[in-house]
DNA sequence: ATCTTTAGGATTGTCGACAATCTTTATTTA
DNA sequence: TAAATAAAGATTGTCGACAATCCTAAAGAT
């Protein structure tokens, strides 16, 4: 009687999730022109639903429109990146301590069951791959949700979510130290457990703070190469 | 020559952009079914750059779709409202503490240029009405720009503004306490000049938060008051 | 009388074609 | 030879029409 419970999907809908895809995990590469006939040709679709998807994506800000011009996947850049995760640190901390005060006693066992599933991944895996990607993207989701609060869900699980992807897809922003940040979520849990929320908020900006500086120093690091190749 | 140094801009932006206005207004009121043939008619353009608008606004959060079936201009709700307090809370403290590091002192001058003209607009308008609405989110606007980080000022400035102003116009989200706002701006200013970044993120979020408080109050109120007529 | 069914109308989704603009290339000129 | 200009080609922006889906209301059945 009915396509699946949930909604019927328009072309222009499902073809941009296709393409949201296709440019978070390098498929189409940065910087790169989109040429609607071409992409309209790939999708099997016409211009009209895909000028639709291209609208949602600026939007996303995955790609850059000039009128009559054209549109470009975005650049990433470590400006960029580091960027975000000053943003992340501000709305995740927020997130956290308001899941200290919101959070169901069945999503802390739920959070908890997950984070010793990452601890068998990191073992088997000797910390790399999995953990890295999807599997510390859940983590945050879920602290998220657990804030129910439905307008940090929205920015941070749908505006943010996939230009986050994207980079960690692409930079190849790997926490490289799995087992630090394994250790630093448990400190989160607990805290949101003991019903502390400015120390869940503290523990959360901290965590995200400490990856930012990370990559900053990597950053750093490698133009100090270049200037030493340069100079 | 040219249409104005910046783009040439398209039909569905400039639409885009008219509707944005409609909408925050009150124009076009809150849970309004949006027929794309009658705005199409209104506005005289045909329904291809209409949809892509629509396309834009949905990203906004300023209407909601269902394929198939229609839009509608979202609906304001006291519990949304107090969502924002939460979010503007985490950002905009963000976005002060990297005011006081990276903010000029040219623009932290205007800024106390800024209060005085404020200053002024209160004792005339005996605290009401051009202070409240516009101005307020002058002074806030700009602490973002002083963070000099592209992304917040994305998402505060372009995400968040339109549904912000929504509520202010039509919530009359009055800030019923100008003075005392105009004082805590002063403290937020003195901060940033010191460059002390915490101090600076604390006051901005205590005044956030304070102004979300005496929403949820007013709100609470309301409740009792609706009750007491049940009851 | 109420619920179900079905047909009609209206609205949304999609498409192909035309118009406007930009980019590129070839030509001309200093 | 290099810069400026002009024409051709391609791309984006816009439109009107057709197809698919939904909503409404009238007719029929229980």
């Amino acid at each position: 009687m009915s396509d699946i419970p949930g909604v019927p999907r328009t072309l222009a809908d499902k073809v941009c999730e296709q393409i949201i895809k296709a440019i978070v995990i390098g498929d189409i590469p940065p910087g790169q022109k989109i040429s609607e006939p071409e992409l309209a040709r790939i999708y099997g679709i016409s211009r009209g639903p895909l000028r639709e998807a291209m609208r949602r994506l600026e939007g996303l800000r995955l790609i850059e429109r000039k009128p009559h011009v054209g549109a470009r996947v975005i650049k990433l850049s470590a400006k960029e990146l580091v960027e975000i995760y000053r943003v992340r640190e501000a709305l995740e901390g927020m997130a956290c301590r308001m899941a200290a005060e919101f959070m169901t006693d069945a999503e802390i066992a739920n959070l908890r069951v997950l984070l010793d599933e990452h601890e068998l991944s990191i073992e088997e895996l000797e910390g790399r791959s999995y953990f890295q990607k999807e599997g510390d993207l859940d983590f945050h989701y879920r602290i998220v949700q657990g804030s129910k609060n439905a307008t940090l869900l929205e920015l941070l699980g749908s505006d943010l979510y996939h230009v986050v992807r994207m980079y960690r897809y692409q930079f190849s922003v790997s926490s490289s130290r799995p087992i630090r940040a394994l250790k630093e979520h448990r400190q989160i849990v607990d805290a949101i457990e003991a019903r502390d929320p400015e120390l869940a908020e503290m523990l959360m900006r901290r965590h995200i703070s400490a990856a930012r500086k990370n990559i900053e120093e990597k950053l750093n690091i490698a133009i100090d190469l270049k200037g030493e190749k340069h100079g």
